[in-house]
RNA sequence: GGUACCUUGCCCGAGUGGUUAGGGACCGGUCUGCAAAACCGGGGACAGCGGUUCGAAUCUGCUAGGUACCUCCA
C-alpha cells in the first residue's frame, strides 16, 4: 500500500516496522466545544485508515488523545488555558467542561460511525510523563528554565538537527518573521516554545512541577503520549495539516531532542474543509457543528443531514483535498448515498441464475487497487456506483447473474462499504427489533393489499394507500413484482 | 513579507502525456394504469498566454485569481 508521507512529500509504500503490528497516532480534539464538520475529517480519514489497515491484516494500535490542557488562549505563552476559561465562564470545574465535550465527542463520532481508538489517553491523565519528558529534553541539553517554566531551545536543537523538515521551513526563516514579542522576555528568541509554563495565580488548571506549580505546553503530550503507548519509534502519525507547523514541528523537534533519533515514519496530514472557499475553523467562527448538521439547525443548512451523509460527503473527496461545503454539494452526497442505499439493499435480494449476462468481476480487485493508492476513496466509491448499475439491471430482470458472482459481489459490497468505508446500511437497532418487526409487517400488509387491488386494476384503492403512505413519510415504489418501501 | 498549495463541465469531485472517472442537476428515451425508482442515450471541461512533444488538461515558464501555514485551530 502506498502512503503520501508529509515528510518526504511523496507517495512511499507502507513497510511497518515491526509487521503485523502497526502503530498509529493522531491527533484528537481539544475538548472545549462542540465537534463541527472539521474535526469529523481526520476523525474520518484515519478511521478509513484504520479500518483498511485491519482488512489488510495488521494488527493496529490507534492511539487518538485528548487534549485537555495546556492549549493557550491568544498571544501565545500569555494568554489563559482555553479549559480553565471555559470553565470560568460557565463556572463550572474544568474536569466537568472536559467531560462534558468529551461525552458529546464521542457521542457524535459515534452516530459517524466512527470506530472507537485502542487508547485515548488524556493530557491530563499523563502530567507526570510529560515532566518525566521535559527533563529528558533539559538532561539532553535542548531546553532552558526561565522563571519557573521551561522553553524549547530552537536555535541550539536547529544547530544539530534538522528544524522544519516536517513544514519546510527553515531556521533563518524564523529570524525574520519575528512577530510582536509582548511579554514574551522570558524565551531566548520568539520561536521558542513552552514545555512547562508556570500558571499564574488566576489560573485554575496546575500541577506541581520542578520548575513551578504550572502546566505542560501544549506539542508536548504527543510526544509523551505516542512514545508512552507506541514505543519510541512508530509507524503512523496523523493530524490535520493546520497542525503541521507548529504543533508537528515542534513534537519532532521534542522527541529528537529527547530520544536523539525520530520516531514517526510515516506522517499523514488531512486538508481542511472550506466554506464559500474559506477553511471552516475556529478562528473564522465559520463553523458548523456536527449536531447543527444532524438536525439542520443553521442559515446555511436547507435541512439536516444525516451521520452518514456527512461521512459519504468527507469520504466522496480524496483526504489531502480540500473539499469545499455547501448545502448543495451536501444534498447530492445525500442522493448519491440514497442510491447506493438502495442498491446495496437489492443486491441482498437479488436471486441468482445459471449464469451470469452481466460482468461484474474485478470489483474487489479495483477497490483493492484504488484503497492501496493512498486511501482513494472517491475511486472505490465510482467503483462501486459502476458496480449498482449492474446491480440494477439484473434487479430490473434486465440480465442475470450466476450464484458464485452474487456471493463474491454480496461479499465485495459488505466489505467496502460497510467495512471499509465504513457506512452503515440499516439503521436497525436490536433493542427495538420486534417492535420494528410489527411495525414492518404492517406497512407491507397495507402494500400487499394494494397490490392486489393493483391486480384488480382498482386504481382508486391502490393509489389512495399509496398517497396516504406517501403522506406519512413513505417513499413507495412499485417493482417488477412487487414493491419497495423506506421512510 | 516568507513558504507551500490550488484553479477541471451547471454544481460537487477523481485522474492519466494520446482512449468515458463517478455523483448530483438538466434534456431525450425505455419500462409503468399513473407515480416513483431503475435502465439506456445526450450535451457540455480541464483559469489565461507561451514553451517542450508526433501529441498536454496531464511536464515547463510567465500572468491572473484563490487558499493554507507563519498565532489557537482538525
Amino acid at each position: 500500500m502506498q502512503i503520501y508521507n508529509t515528510l518526504t512529500r511523496s507517495k512511499q509504500e507502507f513497510i511497518p516496522l515491526n509487521a503485523p503490528h502497526v502503530g498509529l497516532y493522531v491527533c484528537g480534539p481539544t475538548v472545549y466545544g462542540d465537534a463541527h464538520l472539521g474535526h469529523a475529517r481526520p476523525a474520518i480519514t484515519f478511521d478509513l485508515l484504520y479500518r483498511y489497515l485491519t482488512y489488510l491484516g495488521y494488527k493496529v494500535r490507534y492511539v487518538r488523545n485528548i487534549t485537555d490542557v495546556g492549549h493557550l488562549e491568544h498571544d501565545a505563552d500569555e494568554g489563559e488555558d482555553k479549559i480553565a476559561k471555559k470553565a470560568r465562564l460557565e463556572q463550572l470545574e474544568p474536569m466537568e467542561v472536559v467531560q462534558y465535550y468529551t461525552n458529546r465527542y464521542h457521542h457524535d463520532m459515534e452516530l459517524l460511525n466512527v470506530l472507537p481508538p485502542s487508547i485515548e489517553p488524556h493530557a491530563s491523565g499523563h502530567i507526570i510523563e510529560q515532566i518525566e519528558f521535559i527533563k529528558k529534553i533539559l538532561d539532553a541539553g535542548y531546553a532552558y528554565v526561565s522563571e519557573g517554566s521551561v522553553y524549547f531551545d530552537v536555535e541550539k536543537y536547529a544547530k544539530d538537527f534538522h528544524y522544519g523538515k516536517l513544514s519546510g521551513r527553515n531556521i533563518e526563516e524564523l529570524y525574520s518573521e519575528t512577530r510582536e514579542l509582548d511579554g514574551q522576555q522570558e524565551k531566548r528568541h520568539s520561536f521558542d516554545f513552552a514545555l512547562w509554563k508556570k500558571a499564574a495565580p488566576e489560573h485554575i488548571m496546575h500541577w506541581p512541577s520542578p520548575w513551578s506549580e504550572g502546566f505542560p505546553g501544549w506539542h508536548l503530550e504527543c510526544s509523551t503520549m505516542g512514545t508512552k503507548y507506541l514505543g519510541e519509534q512508530f509507524d503512523i502519525h496523523g493530524g490535520g495539516m493546520d497542525l503541521m507547523f507548529p504543533h508537528h514541528e515542534a513534537e519532532i523537534a521534542q522527541s529528537c531532542a529527547a530520544l536523539g533519533h525520530d520516531t514517526v515514519k510515516y506522517w499523514m496530514h488531512n486538508n481542511m474543509i472550506t466554506i464559500a472557499g474559506k477553511k471552516m475553523g475556529k478562528s473564522y467562527g465559520n463553523f458548523i457543528t456536527l449536531e447543527q448538521f444532524f438536525t439542520g439547525e443553521h442559515p446555511l443548512l436547507s435541512k439536516p443531514f444525516s451521520p452518514m451523509t456527512i461521512r459519504f460527503f468527507i469520504l466522496m473527496a480524496h483526504y489531502r483535498s480540500t473539499v469545499d461545503f455547501s448545502s448543495e454539494a451536501l444534498e447530492a452526497a445525500e442522493k448519491g448515498l440514497e442510491r447506493l442505499t438502495e442498491t446495496y439493499q437489492r443486491l441482498q435480494k437479488l436471486k441468482p441464475s445459471q449464469e451470469s449476462t452481466v460482468d461484474v468481476k474485478g470489483l474487489r480487485e479495483r477497490c483493492i487497487e484504488a484503497m492501496d493508492d493512498d486511501l482513494n476513496s472517491p475511486i472505490v466509491i465510482s467503483h462501486l456506483f459502476d458496480s449498482a448499475r449492474a446491480i440494477n439491471t439484473v434487479f430490473d430482470g434486465k440480465e442475470t447473474i450466476s450464484e458464485q458472482d452474487l456471493k463474491e459481489l454480496q461479499d465485495t459490497w459488505h466489505l467496502f462499504v460497510e467495512d471499509i468505508l465504513g457506512l452503515k446500511m440499516t439503521q436497525a437497532s436490536s433493542a427495538v427489533d420486534s417492535n420494528l418487526d410489527a411495525y414492518r409487517g404492517a406497512v407491507d400488509m397495507l402494500l400487499n393489499m394494494r397490490l392486489e387491488a393493483k391486480r384488480q386494476k382498482d386504481w382508486t384503492t391502490s393509489d389512495n394507500i399509496r398517497n396516504q403512505l406517501t403522506a406519512l413519510g413513505f417513499n413507495i415504489k412499485d417493482t417488477k413484482d412487487g414493491f419497495e418501501w423506506s421512510l
